[in-house]
DNA sequence: CTGTTAGCGCTTTCAA
DNA sequence: TTGAAAGCGCTAACAG
């Protein structure tokens, strides 16, 4: 592998002038400028990143944390993050957490080992990982989830009048005892989407029953589990509103397999769409998020981020979009 | 940040022996490794990769370069590799080529300027990537698609013979004209299984008719334009052979669109399977594959090729599933 | 078993 | 505008 030392040699010039060419750095003699490039293209020398790393402290690579790669939401927003940061000139690379926070905190340390120019994260939880990368200067994003009592450039949707408007359409659809599936206690978007279906009972003057709520894990199994729970319980509700798209999957599956027939005897909102949602039968409806558009805005904040590392944190506010479908009606 | 200077200060050693102790290396006095490592905990010392990949000239990061982060068949498959890779001592990070030869070529450039430890790459068509790779001596793993004119490590699955199965299994539910939508002629799963539908086609007596064939791109949108042209054209199969999920979804949809029933008018076989296959109705029937078994293996042939270079390149083929469900036979 | 020393390949002052 | 030289933080010979 030819080095800078090489390639000085070749055109005739020093190391810090190939160096300058190569940056763009404008103070340097054409004709020189043009010797290097063609050593460049004749010993096919490509710098070496780890040195250059090294020496800039910081990579040209955006690490792109998310919680689960088999939710097809975060493969949508991956691509509105690839699209940005291709056109700002870094390279995305993609960690799959799992929901696991012990592998979130392992992908925060290559993160920061790796002096990655910049980071995008779903926070499984903790808050740990993002203030370790935040005390050490890394731009930070946070996509989808907020975790408490951190400040820091963040992209949501507004998960509270989603689950609100998922809610109040199944009240005006006619199912009298609504119940709730949501995600994990430690979860923003989990808690949210729960407050904004108990405001929603509330607002209508129907009574919020504890007894109709189940939290689980985001995760199709889990939202099987919840709702055979729902269903092998005292007092049944006739509606659910899925706090997810994964559990709600299983949700439909477990009342395929239950013989429940929906949305007759039992009506199903989801939040968040899922891929060939034309051929799921009945068709979910579902509380839809702009989830492309996410990952462009996260991706924004990011490189706005890198360039302006005082600016104070802003918080964007995407909207959802309920999208009716079969399962929440029974005309 | 702490330096590894300021650690063996502290410790009151040299940066030599913090350097030993922190890689495990034995000869190292068990007193002096312990004031070592307490004097890392009370620094909070981390050892900076980039100049540790510098001197090692390698990361401990692997590379999974996949085609579709939106294809399901490879999420499932990353988490075959992460979980090798992780008791290895990796770290993965994924690239998503989206089926773009030029967006493949970058991530491989980064893996190259990044000297990942090692690099698993389901090719987009072109063996340039894959050339370079080799070239500069990186450990490289092929999975689920061959390149021609390359000697390289590679984890496939048994086309062929699950292409073959699944139009065998159509003649046998009685259709007369089976049709065959496949990937771009570039990739060798397309044309391997198209093979597999043919030979099947002529094992059985039939007749191969490349009028009932179609070449498209692996995508959703793709299935359902080749389903469209097939039942267009003027002599319509009855019966379709899909050569991935996507497509086979594509397809479905739009036999749903134009009122086609399926499996009475039309009989369909995917090949590899969905999530949520439980729900989509009606239920498709695939040749299914051991999606995270390919990843665990490439990532179990990456690791041996780190560790012995000049060994020579294995090919493991993985036998696929014939999963019957209702779109393809009419009783 | 431990310390000294010499770089890995690059960027960036500083001087010329 | 250009070059010489220092050094980013770490590891690995080589001595001792």
């Amino acid at each position: 592998m030819a080095t800078i030392y090489d390639v000085a040699q070749q055109a005739g010039v020093s190391a810090a002038t190939v160096s300058r060419v190569l940056n763009g750095h404008p103070s340097v003699d054409p004709q020189l400028a043009e010797r290097v490039r063609a050593a460049v293209e004749e010993l096919d020398y490509r710098p070496n990143a780890l040195a250059r790393n090294l020496r800039r402290s910081r990579t040209s690579l955006w690490a792109v944390i998310i919680s689960d790669v088999g939710n097809p939401f975060f493969t949508s927003l991956v691509r509105g993050v690839e699209d940005v940061a291709q056109s700002s000139g870094y390279s995305v690379v993609l960690c799959n957490s799992d929901e696991d926070p012990q592998k979130e905190a392992n992908y925060v340390t290559v993160a920061l080992a790796e002096q990655m120019a910049g980071v995008i994260v779903s926070p499984s939880g903790q808050a740990e990982g993002v203030k370790r990368l935040l005390d050490a200067g890394t731009p930070v994003v946070l996509i989808d989830r907020e975790v408490p009592g951190v400040s820091v450039d963040s992209v949501l949707v507004d998960n509270e009048h989603g689950a609100a408007e998922a809610t109040t359409h199944l009240i005006a659809s006619g199912y009298q005892r609504i119940g709730c599936i949501t995600g994990p206690a430690t979860l923003s978007t989990a808690e949210r989407r729960l407050r904004g279906y108990r405001q929603a009972l509330t607002d209508a003057g129907r009574t919020y029953d504890e007894a109709l709520v189940r939290h689980s894990d985001f995760r199709e199994h889990g939202g099987y589990e919840s709702m055979a729970s729902l269903l092998d319980a005292g007092v049944k509700p006739d509606a659910v509103f899925v706090a997810n798209n994964l559990m709600a999957v299983g949700a439909l599956e477990c009342l395929v397999a239950r013989n429940v027939s929906v949305p007759d005897e039992m009506g199903i909102v989801g939040f968040d769409d899922l891929p060939w949602a034309d051929l799921v039968r009945p068709a979910l409806t579902t509380v839809g998020q702009p989830t492309y558009e996410l990952g462009r805005t996260a991706a924004q904040l990011l490189a706005e981020r890198i360039g302006e590392a005082e600016k104070s944190p802003s918080t964007v506010v995407l909207k959802t979009e309920l999208h009716v479908r079969a399962t929440s009606h029974r005309d």
